[in-house]
DNA sequence: CTGAAAGCGCTAACAG
DNA sequence: CTGTTAGCGCTTTCAG
């Protein structure tokens, strides 16, 4: 078996001890090798709860259940089982345990990595994710997969893991139903359309564009430009973050009674500088803007600059879910309100595992957090 | 079981059919909880191995050998076994086949998420490990855990895991001897000290720093400073890609006759821009820079546009180990030297796949790609 | 080339 | 409160 890393340019190698690759096309191990791996899982040589058992003077099925907690022991028999453990230096199988158990405490994220998804923040929420799945017992298996739902579909038909956390939710996703028709419980980051089914938690997009624009407005701003995604561009149409932070800004400037304006932009630093042109050119009384997600925001932000604008003294930039780090990148350093996605990896493994439990999980809606940078200021023309 | 997350701000918690939550602390469910998950791996309700060969009508061990290309089996055999497996829709249980062949198909990719980690390619690393795993028929778990090796190790002798890919190894890791402490099979990407008996891979900086040294040289510069991160900054003494790269330059320098001259800083925006003036003050003959890695390029470079120097007319800023996406945020966009992330993930993963199988692995040292931007030009005043 | 049989280490009824 | 007893579904000697 061979497969291709999805990257440019033609293979390079060299050999002269050590192997120096440019650019490379990665020929992987063949069938043949894989199968002749030999190393075991490190638990191999460890003392099994029968070992236990015997040494505590009990039976293997009452150290199961002072280990799983799933049955009243008498504190002597838990303090004889303790001691054993520590004299054998016990460690339990955790493969066992989810073949008898029929759970491998195992669930996948699944995040889709194509265009349109190059999200810096993606490490934000694998991390909080595995984090959260470590606290609480479980592992986290990271599958890359398209958008299609036939990769994943393959991943999870396996049967390794117990349910999937779905990142990028789109509101018609294939994926979902790809999960649904295998039988393998799923939550969501983001959410699919009206009828949702399955739990999910999401930015609150209310809220986010709310901080985002009530900066602009307490500054004194009165024509702020949405430069919302652009869902011909990657095909991320019914994609939630592009309508719903539309939906709220829409109904922010209907409560303020200020016109709305918008126009897209693709999800690049290169489709950010170009939308300068047209913010200029459309929208010339604007004196803010908010640029959705963290790659157009700069490339807009140093167009305008580069096309002699001042920022923020004629136009202010708020760079609507970036994080701290990118938001950092450019000069004057973005205001933003960032995408919380640590907080969201974890709630969403959270989800995830109340659902494999069987219990009701509420939506839940995480805020970003308004970090004010140099990006915006009052309004020059104020009356 | 409680656990915090690492956010900064105060919980703030509303309900009102779903829950809104801004900056939480996010407490999770509690050990009871976990316990009463009650859903099972999806893979329960299958037909076995045993349905299979009573349908083919042979023994289970004939279709264990079939999967597993593990004993001659006649043509005929083998077409009963498919059509089997076929007829039944049979998915093979990868529980019970770890269990039973004592491997569990799983390695884990280790990377460190504290200060100084924060690099944004990080992504890629994953991204392309966890592709070149399913490709191989493994699957990739993360572990985001702290460099000292503590947690590192409760996960790794609960022996789920064949084996563990590191990132950002440094020469005298504390992960590596954890490890090896519990007999858990290890590939690096980045490599330990002198004595380095453990399969890795790594960028070859020899090669990366001299792809961006020649672009310099054959614009002209003869003073090219280096920007080297700072060790005390993150505790990353004996951090490879420092002073490897610090040594690849000198070299490159003492080959061309040039003087070396070196700086360090710290591995944030921040610090890149604080960096600027110190760049002016000690180096004031500089006509180009050499930047180490993606944060601070964007802060040094702005900076130094900032006290009224014209990049690249002035000044000519090389970002080393930087990603396309980054290195297009600044203005103007920047040359780069990629980190060949998506390479190094596949790579190690090989690497360490090969070592569980016995197999003897050379070192592999990937080049990063020269991305030229418009930071980079014709020195100014050439003689 | 194929099969019988003995587990892998743990869990979970069901008894007592 | 604790023990007995079957497995979970697959792999892997060892025979033939």
């Amino acid at each position: 078996m061979t497969f291709w890393l999805p990257v440019s340019g033609e293979p390079d190698h060299q050999y002269d001890g050590v192997w120096r690759v440019t650019f490379p096309r990665v020929k992987a191990l063949d069938d043949a090798l894989v199968n002749r791996i030999t190393a075991a899982y490190a638990h191999r040589m460890a003392a099994t709860i029968r070992d236990v058992a015997r040494a505590a003077g009990v039976s293997p099925a009452t150290v199961s259940y002072y280990l799983n907690d799933t049955k009243p022991l008498t504190a002597e028999t838990g303090r004889r089982i303790e001691k054993a453990m520590a004299d054998l230096q016990f460690r339990r199988n955790p493969v066992a345990r989810a073949l008898a158990s029929r759970r491998s405490r195992i669930i996948a994220l699944a995040y889709p990595f194509g265009v349109g998804h190059e999200s810096y923040s993606a490490r934000q929420f694998i991390v909080g994710a595995a984090r959260a799945a470590a606290a609480l017992d479980y592992n986290l298996v990271v599958w890359p997969v398209e958008d299609d739902g036939l990769e994943l579909a393959k991943l999870a038909e396996q049967g390794l893991v117990d349910g999937v956390l779905l990142m990028d939710v789109r509101d018609d996703d294939p994926r979902v139903d790809a999960l649904a028709k295998i039988g393998v419980p799923a939550a969501l980051i983001g959410r699919t359309g009206d009828a949702v089914t399955l739990p999910y938690v999401d930015i609150d997009f209310d809220a986010s564009v709310r901080l985002a624009a009530d900066h602009l407005l307490d500054l004194g701003h009165r024509r702020i430009v949405l430069v919302n995604g652009d869902p011909d561009q990657g095909n991320l149409h019914g994609y939630g973050p592009y309508y719903r932070t539309e939906g709220a800004y829409r109904n922010l400037m209907g409560e303020w009674g200020l016109e709305p304006a918008v126009m897209l932009c693709g999800q690049t630093v290169v489709a950010g500088r170009a939308a300068a042109g047209r913010l200029l050119a459309d929208f010339p009384d604007a004196t803010a803007v908010i640029v959705m997600n963290e790659l157009p925001a700069p490339g807009l932000t140093a167009e305008l600059i580069h096309r002699g604008r001042s920022v923020p003294a004629d136009i202010s930039v708020m760079s609507l879910y970036s994080t701290v780090n990118v938001a950092a990148m450019s000069t004057p350093n973005l205001t933003t309100v960032t995408t919380p996605g640590t907080e969201l990896g974890a709630l969403g493994v959270e989800a995830l595992l109340k659902h494999l439990g069987g219990f009701p999980v509420p939506p839940v809606l995480v805020t970003g957090r308004l970090v004010i940078g140099a990006s915006t200021g009052p309004r020059a023309d104020a009356a």
